[in-house]
DNA sequence: TTGCCCATCAACCCTTCGGTTGATTCGAGA
DNA sequence: TCTCGAATCAACCGAAGGGTTGATGGGCAA
């Protein structure tokens, strides 16, 4: 690889004045990489993504439209490949992102060189997944009997915010007896007897 | 005011590289504010606490030992003033900062502005409350109604780990009725129907 | 002293949850 | 093609949770 003859062009996306900042100090440090706007939320990025962003560098957490959302968004309309960088490893914000089309996920406590190399994989079109992310991922496929379905992680996700069985059976358009049943099989795959100890697991293992 | 004659010297102590760089590369933009250190956890902060420093700017969420215990163990050796710098203003988060003998209460998503004034203000010995943690403090003074007594957060300690009603009793050495009554109690004062609500609520308002 | 809150308990009743059995449809893969 | 897992649903029953009413005793403050 030789020098490359254009800088990379990063929209940095995060709610945070403190973390945007930390976040051009540190790319700005980069030999090959050049900031070109920061966003504060979902909306004012989709306002900045079009002119010849390479790399979007995206927080999940923010207010009015999420990071997730936005992803997808982008990804709809063939926006550049956007890297997921956030405070958390849990399943579900992994799977979410994956699905919503992002083409990295790092967490924030990464060191500076690992970010560096997650920018320019992501630039080049390479998938790029933190340590922690993809022994997450690699957990779940090498355990295929102990994983949730995909369902049963989004009932999961629904269960945890207090829904009874009536309520997850209307917001997830099935019968309370589907329910039930999706109930049973995650309480057999966390070993638990009831739902307040299944959220419990869930929380533990990460997957909510 | 005139310029200070020596500017204030400021410990960082957050785990993510990104919010530290972001934070150094701020500070260093104010006048009469000096980073003389930076700490990736509590453990490493009491180490580089000593030789006068005049701030610790603070994050709550770390590995190993969190920024409460920090500022507890700080003030307990008389050490500089401690400005909590975080993400969220939960109700027990605010509280124990105040308790561990925090001076300021900044949330991370703050004005460039604010943060430099907090700090001045911390150095100075002056509290500081961003405008949302002091509405909460103003609001839990004026709905003391609202707290759950001692015996009630014991029971929803214990609940959050899945336990029924009859485990409850024997753990707490109270009968199945009184675990029920202090439910109610407990469903009422947090506005929920059930027990997985209501520690779903507890732990959004940081009660457990 | 009186009133109030907290903590404790009982009895009753209804709703919800939890577990079981059995069944259908559909898509992926051997 | 056949098999298997995922997802869907029904019916049943006992256990647990949730709501109500009513009661006792201790501690604390007006």
């Amino acid at each position: 690889m030789t020098a490359p003859v254009q800088p990379i062009k990063v929209l940095l996306v995060d709610d945070h004045p403190v973390v945007r900042t930390g976040l051009r100090a540190l790319l700005e440090g980069f030999e090959g990489v050049e900031v070109v706007g920061e966003a504060a939320d979902g909306t004012e990025a989709l306002t900045k993504v079009h002119d010849g962003i390479d790399v979007v560098v995206m927080d999940i957490e923010m207010p009015g439209l999420d990071g997730i959302t936005t992803t997808e968004r982008i990804t709809a309309q063939n926006g550049p490949p956007v890297l997921i960088l956030t405070t958390y490893d849990t399943q579900s914000d992994v799977l979410a992102a994956v699905d919503a089309g992002a083409k990295g996920y790092l967490l924030k406590d990464a060191a500076p060189e690992k970010l560096r190399r997650a920018i320019l994989d992501t630039a080049a079109g390479k998938p790029t997944l933190s340590s922690e992310v993809a022994a997450l991922l690699m957990n779940r496929m090498q355990q295929p009997r102990l994983s949730l379905s995909t369902r049963e992680v989004e009932l999961l996700a629904q269960l945890a915010t207090g829904a009874t069985n009536k309520q997850l059976a209307k917001s997830l358009f099935i019968s309370e007896a589907t329910v039930k049943t999706h109930l049973v099989h995650i309480y057999q795959k966390l070993g638990v007897t009831n739902r307040t100890a299944a959220i419990n697991m869930a929380r533990e293992q990460r997957l909510i």
